[in-house]
DNA sequence: CCAGACGTTGTT
DNA sequence: GTCTGG
DNA sequence: CCAGACGTTGTT
DNA sequence: GTCTGG
């Protein structure tokens, strides 16, 4: 887990989040400051900055680290293959006990730090398929992600090296349809946990060990109460301080690197998708977007927008972050060459900057980041400052920008109907158990799914959704076997239940967002009631087995098989064999439902 | 005592 | 360095 | 974390 | 497959 941050915030800005946050004001400097690169799309070997106590001037201090923790005691360069290991360190791995690691007892005492990042980057599996998600603190503060380091002094290198790992735990309840482990988050206003936790005086104990737990930190946000917006009429809720949405695949290659990926994605075909799920629904008559009505589109179910082939050669976007080992780079900007760098060069003035208001003064660019939560802003920013603002500017995607805005209108409706009538069911003419309509709804998308599972060849969905499919799987797969036998000819009709599922997914994981946000303790009915994540991929049927590789008679010097531990002096890595892996499985399914326009 | 390993995640 | 295994 | 490379001998 | 690179 944990394998890939963002942190595209000039030095300026994170020193002013730390002012604000550590306990004291960390020095001015920081050490190693020339390897600081912004990036939004951290990977391990990176430097990174880490705030660290520094046992001599009795303060902190930022300090460039590299991820993936080399020991102390290592003297030559580790095996590659040993440091990836160690990005992360497990929870349990510092427990005292059974579980502790001795390879962790030496930092965990004496060189426990905080990794600063905007967010972090999970990858949700599903059989084959890799989508990547992003997760943040709703509150835009940098996340104070619990870390230990050490220095290791590696044979002939002159510089001690500096490298640390991020302490996972499992997921929080919030988190875990992702995945099942996250990092150890500590609260950004608890001064005593983050000098409890930088203190290098204070050796490993009890209560270090308890904040080692998934975060479960919340948020005091204002929403309407009342559908239409009355600004007098305000509710406080306590939503989960952490949020997370999908975004784009381009992430996944370490060359890419855009402020894009922080910020909530939708395939262009999705949207297209998307548009056709709303338009189902006819607009609201309280629709306050007047100007053009009813456009031409709407006539049309079939098309709604010609398919804009998307722009391949945006490549300018995607710079190539090198970091790192000092290679050409393939800008000549200077080395911090996010927006908020070089807006900080430009005006080198903070002054106006307002901790509260996140970072909007300094990054105009960035519609995520609309200054503070106004009053009347919806509550959902990955329809509001999110999907919407993903698309062009051009006159098609301003016609859906205006379709989404009136189905995220009818949403915030259902979501405010959902919750006076779990507030107050009396008054409520919709039953908190969403109608049969719904789960229907859900079982047809299911089943659809299974369907183009199967045409596909070799895959079979997950089970039903528990809670809101009734328990017929085994007959319900059947059923849909021999159901696609009759009718498998038919391409349009597959064609036709693919996009009613991505509809349905899409939709699905629109509204799981919301009961996300929703979240309340005592709130489990509501919670239940609605849906759960999408659910729209697959575990893989059936393994195709690969042909083995060649013989080794061609390679008398067989390398061993798993080399060992390398944190000790090293051989030199065998000669790798094999052949050609076979495509990638996950971005051909991508791609189909790219294509299936 | 000495020698030698020491870490994580994902996969099925 | 520090713990486990032998 | 994901993407992408992965080899040798002989010759000038 | 397995390793390195970023």
């Amino acid at each position: 887990m944990c394998g890939r941050t963002a942190q595209g915030l000039a030095p300026a800005q994170i020193r002013q989040h730390l002012d604000k946050t550590l306990p004291s004001k960390p020095a001015e400097s920081w050490i190693d400051e020339d390897k600081y690169r912004t990036s939004y799309n951290v990977a391990p070997t990176r430097y990174q900055p880490i705030v660290r106590a520094d046992a001599k001037t009795n303060s902190y201090v930022v300090h460039m680290m590299r991820w993936g923790l080399i020991p102390r005691h290592t003297t030559s360069m580790p095996d590659y293959s040993s440091v990836l290991k160690s990005i992360n360190a497990r929870d349990d791995s510092l427990f005292t006990g059974p579980t502790g690691k001795a390879m962790f007892s030496h930092s965990k005492n004496f060189k426990r730090c905080i990794l600063l990042a905007e967010g972090f980057y999970e990858w949700r599996r599903r059989g084959k398929e890799r989508v990547p998600f992003y997760t943040k603190r709703r509150d835009g503060n940098l996340m104070l992600m619990a870390a230990i380091y050490d220095v290791a002094q590696i044979q002939g290198q002159e510089e001690p090296m500096y490298t640390y790992a991020t302490i996972t735990t499992n997921a929080s309840p919030q988190l875990d349809w992702l995945h099942d482990r996250m990092p150890v988050l500590i609260p950004n206003n608890d001064h005593e946990k983050i000098r409890a936790w930088l203190d290098p005086h204070l050796s490993w104990n009890s209560a270090l060990e308890t904040m080692l737990k998934p975060c479960d930190e919340f948020q005091e946000v204002k929403i309407d109460a009342k559908e239409d917006g009355d600004p007098t009429d305000k509710k406080t809720k306590s939503l989960y301080a952490l949020e997370t949405y999908q975004v784009d695949e381009k992430v996944n290659s370490v060359k890419n690197d855009s402020q894009e990926f922080t910020k909530p994605w939708i395939s262009s075909s999705n949207k297209k998708t998307l548009s056709r799920f709303f338009m189902a629904k006819p607009a609201t008559p309280r629709d306050p977007i007047k100007s053009p009505v009813v456009p031409k589109v709407l006539d049309n179910d079939d098309i709604l927008f010609t398919p804009k082939e998307e722009v391949k050669g945006d490549g300018d976007k995607y710079v190539n972050s090198s970091q790192g080992s000092g290679s050409a780079t393939l800008s000549s900007e200077s080395p911090h060459k996010s927006d908020a760098q070089v807006k900080d060069e430009d005006t080198g003035d903070f002054d106006d900057f307002a901790f509260d208001e996140e970072l909007s003064e300094c990054d105009p660019d960035v519609s995520m980041r609309t200054a503070k939560p106004d009053e009347d802003e919806v509550l959902d920013p990955k329809l509001e400052g999110g999907i919407l603002d993903n698309f062009n500017n051009d006159e098609e995607d301003e016609e859906l920008r205006r379709i989404m805005e009136l189905s995220r209108r009818e949403h915030e409706q259902q979501l405010h109907q959902a919750r006076s009538a779990y507030e107050s069911p009396e008054n409520s003419s919709t039953p908190i158990d969403q109608p049969d309509q719904e789960d229907d709804e859900m079982k047809k998308a299911l089943e659809l799914s299974r369907l183009q599972a199967i045409a596909d060849g070799h895959n079979e969905f997950d089970p039903p959704i528990q809670g809101v499919l009734d328990q017929s799987e085994a007959t319900e797969t059947e059923t849909s076997e021999a159901h696609i036998q009759s009718e498998a000819d038919t391409e349009e009709e597959l064609r036709r239940k693919e996009q009613e599922e991505f509809d349905r997914a899409i939709a699905a994981s629109l509204q799981g967002d919301y009961e996300n946000h929703d979240y309340d303790d005592k709130d489990t009915s509501l919670v239940g009631a609605l849906t759960p994540p999408p659910q729209s991929s697959s575990t893989s049927g059936s393994a195709s087995s690969m042909v083995s590789p060649g013989s080794d008679s061609m390679n008398p010097t067989t390398p061993t098989k798993k080399r060992k531990s390398s944190f000790g002096p090293q051989s030199i890595p065998p000669s790798p064999s094999g052949k050609k892996g076979k495509p990638n499985q996950a971005a051909k399914i991508t791609d189909f439902f790219r294509q299936a326009q």
